[in-house]
DNA sequence: AAGACGAAAGTGGTTGA
DNA sequence: TCAACAACTTTCGTCTT
């Protein structure tokens, strides 16, 4: 693949002073403000803009009169949960709002309204298919300790490929571990197809096909995975200065002009700038350390290094 | 003894006919 | 659909610190 290719479609990370009114991934001028007030691309799903984000109440108390007066129940609306987080329950204790119990009669009907009340909240086929997506999508992603704003991103994209009829026939875990996967690539937050896959049953295969298939079938734009979106979790897992990290940044930089980047894995390139950057910087970490860390062998990561050392002299004596 | 090195053979994904 | 191909992995023996 030609270096060009690679770099098609990046989007435009410089935030700008306004909210933006076209999508900077895919161009469309379709955003629409979430309930949770972030700006949300509704043709690619990118979360443009989260920095409005603010679960608290939107006014201030002075006293515990205002408070309880101004006080309401529930918690914010989020597009995580299958009904937005805004259905109502019933409580499951036979006593009415004074705290009385019940009587016989009362108590019989309580039980019939919150039967019918259960039956009838998740009731539509896709109502039901979108709640155990979203408790999936909470369980992966919080394995993953992924950010609110890549589950948002991951939850809009599986309502459209609901909304596509793409969920029928395959597995809800498959696609929702696919729109986590995705929403990752969207929010330039860096997990990798093994990442995703370590922690759902879906075979590796099988996710890739779902990805591929979202990515066509809801027409993505994907940007291209870069191997600085990896140095800044490599070097937190090694422990290492922000001086080793904005070295490996300078060496990626450098490889880039240099075109040796292209067609190689971006976590291998990653891992081998960063290998250099920590012998330059004096606080060496050994080849099997980094590899580790990188999900990748020491032998490429060896690889990986020895180009960039032959392709330009960075003074590393071999 | 640990770490680095490199050769050789094998694997899975992409590309182009 | 299939073969060719590049990238990557696994394994292992050797060299260096």
């Amino acid at each position: 693949m030609s270096e060009n290719n690679r770099r098609k479609a990046q989007p435009d990370t410089t935030p700008s002073e306004d909210e933006p009114q076209t999508c900077p991934n895919c161009g469309s001028n379709h955003l629409i403000m979430t309930s949770s007030r972030e700006l949300v691309c509704s043709n690619c799903g990118l979360v443009i803009s989260d920095d409005v984000l603010d679960f608290g109440a939107e006014w201030r108390e002075f006293s515990p009169e205002e408070r309880d007066k101004r006080a309401r129940a529930g918690p914010p609306s989020t597009l995580t949960m299958h009904d937005r987080g805004l259905s109502t329950t019933i409580d499951w204790r036979d006593v009415d709002a004074r705290g009385h119990k019940l009587d016989a009669h009362r108590r019989a009907e309580m039980q019939r309204i919150r039967k019918w009340h259960n039956r009838s909240r998740v009731y539509q086929a896709s109502e039901r298919n979108l709640a155990s997506a979203m408790s999936e999508l909470d369980r992966l992603s919080g394995q993953l300790d992924l950010p609110q704003r890549v589950r948002q991103s991951a939850a809009l994209l599986y309502r459209r490929a609901l909304d596509k009829n793409l969920i029928r026939g395959r597995s809800i875990e498959a696609i929702v571990a696919a729109c986590v996967y995705a929403a990752c690539r969207f929010t330039s937050f860096p997990r990798t197809l093994a990442d995703v896959g370590r922690y759902t049953r879906v075979g590796r295969k099988e996710l890739g096909r779902s990805y591929r298939l979202i990515v066509r079938r809801l027409g993505l734009q994907m940007p291209i995975t870069q191997p600085e979106d990896f140095v800044s979790r490599y070097t937190n897992a090694l422990k290492l200065s922000q001086r080793t990290h904005a070295r490996a940044l300078d060496i990626l930089m450098k490889a880039r002009t240099k075109g040796i980047t292209s067609g190689k894995d971006p976590t291998c390139i990653a891992a081998a700038a960063i290998y250099i950057a920590s012998i330059l910087e004096g606080e060496r970490r050994t080849q099997r350390e980094i590899s580790e860390v990188a999900g990748v062998t020491e032998v490429t990561v060896r690889n990986r290094y020895k180009e960039l050392v032959r392709a330009f002299d960075l003074g590393v004596e071999v």
